[in-house]
DNA sequence: ATTGTGTGTGTAATCGATTCCATATTAATA
DNA sequence: TATTAATATGGAATCGATTACACACACAAT
């Protein structure tokens, strides 16, 4: 590999000289700029950032860190951070936490010892520990989905969203709304949804039976499952219809109808969230909420590379949504 | 930040024994160890990365350059990597060319520079400068779903799939078969998939039209126009199947045929191929093909790694693929 | 003639690790 | 007892960049 040295003593000038020409700072004769800048053409020369980052405490490098690449809400997460880092000039160093809560602190650890310029986090949950070392780190930082105290924080807006949907069905007169959530160790997906949707139901005055309220683990066949349950469970009085708290488990419930041969939205109507591909091309075309998560990501990468550039206090910041009506209700 | 430096200090012994100590290497008393250790711990040091880096020559990063993200197919690919590599403690930095050649040529030089210990590109063209470029960045390399020359490639077998897949529809008795592919640019998904179609046509003696054959870019949308095409193109003599070569333009084909009040699979069938979820969920149930694109993702990190640590001569692998027959044929 | 300012370039310290080499102590072997 | 080997530690060079500081020169202003 050539070094900076080595431009130099091809060149005849220090190196001194040379990283200013590299770097367009100071003065430098217009003369030796040139022979300089055609030495490193001609060498292919490129400076080794590993150094440029041990001197200057910066990598160019952002670390996002998630729960699963292989959702479409995280890969499009990802894409839309990725469209507005690269303009940057910053690339992602990319970990996938597997959904273990533990690698979401060691990962941030990581991320800290690899020098990166600043941190979004997808988290899944919230606990004291994953707040203390965030603060700990003291690096740029946005989490994104999740209300982290102390945190610059992008939220999509669960809660209301959560409310929307279940008004909708209520207006649209399908009195017993069942719900499938998941474990409300995920205070936005968890918590805040399942809450729209219980205070939705209150408020209006309809009472549900606790039978009607299932849990799934984000996946397809998790929703299988939980319609399952939900549809044994509630023998003598089934619910009109089912509101789902991601587009995958939706689906799941969906395949499940479909098998014992309910028809949606007839027998029962059923909503996800999420906006998934999926969701427009299965029949029927599922009613669900647009989170908008590639802007999110733009979002969340604007606002971080905001905070690299100046320091700024922690801030919330709650996305739109749009519900997005199709035939499945 | 603390550093190697602080350690030694505060534990009265120099540098080079906390470093002894960290990489488990050269001899330290118990006792020492045991000190430094406690040190370590109470400051929560970590080493800096950039330095080790600048010094060993070793980033503990492999770069990764997909065409998109949020595709199905780069994302379950990305999570195959990274499930092998995390274990080997490297990280996945991520490019993400958004289908601009260009960028595949510049993102490589981009991880050198980023002295990243190898890098797997997920190409969508062959042309000289990428393998050049590729050669002169000397790192361990491999290629996934394109044949690069002289270039360690993970191949999917798209020949055979694709003459399996229209040999199966020749078979059922769909005897026109009409093709929707993407540009000849792309050797594997372009070129090879249509020479499997149009060899396997031949080899049975079947003749089909040219307007049979429509090209799309991978989207559901051009997958809707093509269909559009070609059904107004072959008016009076209207095939009896289709064979897509992505499952999203399968999807937009069948939307169009649907839309027109064909049945599926009596009035036409479709195939597509990759195995995505939506394949699987939407109505009818897509006939596909799985790559096992996952699978594909571990293979391509094993390599890398197996590379990084020891140079290896570029040899070739073949991925096997599966037909999965749903109800679209 | 002197001082100041804008240009242009180089010397050397620095970032935080690893590692070669030297040295000291202790233990084992001849 | 002398010699060798194993164990334990430190000094200093090194990786490849950036940057504070110093210096030299040209030209304008005093």
């Amino acid at each position: 590999m050539t070094t900076i040295n080595d431009i130099a003593k091809m060149a005849n000038v220090s190196r001194t000289t040379v990283s200013r020409v590299l770097n367009n700072n100071g003065y430098v004769s217009e003369d030796v700029r040139k022979r300089i800048m055609q030495i490193v053409e001609e060498t292919g020369y490129i400076p080794s950032l590993s150094a440029k980052s041990l001197r200057t405490k910066k990598s160019g490098v952002i670390g996002v860190i998630i729960p699963r690449i292989d959702t479409e809400t995280a890969s499009r997460v990802v894409s839309g951070i990725n469209e507005v880092v690269a303009k940057g000039n910053f690339q992602i160093l990319l970990t996938d936490t597997e959904l273990d809560k533990q690698k979401e602190i060691e990962y941030i650890r990581l991320l800290q010892s690899r020098h990166v310029d600043g941190i979004i986090l997808l988290a899944t949950n919230v606990n004291d520990q994953l707040i203390a070392t965030i603060k700990d780190v003291e690096l740029p930082f946005i989490s994104l989905g999740q209300d982290l105290p102390g945190v610059t924080s992008i939220l999509y807006d669960d809660y209301h969203a959560s409310v929307d949907v279940t008004n909708m069905l209520l207006s649209k007169g399908y009195e017993k709304v069942a719900f499938i959530g998941v474990s409300e160790e995920d205070p936005s997906v968890g918590r805040l949804r399942k809450k729209g949707y219980v205070d939705a139901m209150a408020s209006r005055g309809y009472n549900f039976d606790e039978s009607w309220i299932e849990t799934g683990d984000f996946s397809i066949e998790s929703g299988y499952e939980a319609m399952k349950k939900i549809i044994k469970n509630s023998r003598g009085e089934l619910p009109s219809a089912v509101f789902v708290v991601t587009d995958r488990m939706a689906i799941g419930a969906m395949e499940y109808l479909r098998e014992q041969g309910y028809r949606i939205p007839e027998d029962m109507a059923v909503v996800g969230i999420g906006a998934s591909t999926m969701s427009r091309y299965v029949t029927p075309s599922l009613t669900t909420v647009d989170y908008f998560n590639k802007e999110a990501g733009h979002r969340a990468a604007e606002l971080l590379i905001q905070q690299i550039k100046q320091k700024k206090e922690a801030e919330k910041f709650v996305q739109t949504y749009r519900l997005i009506k199709r035939d499945s209700v």
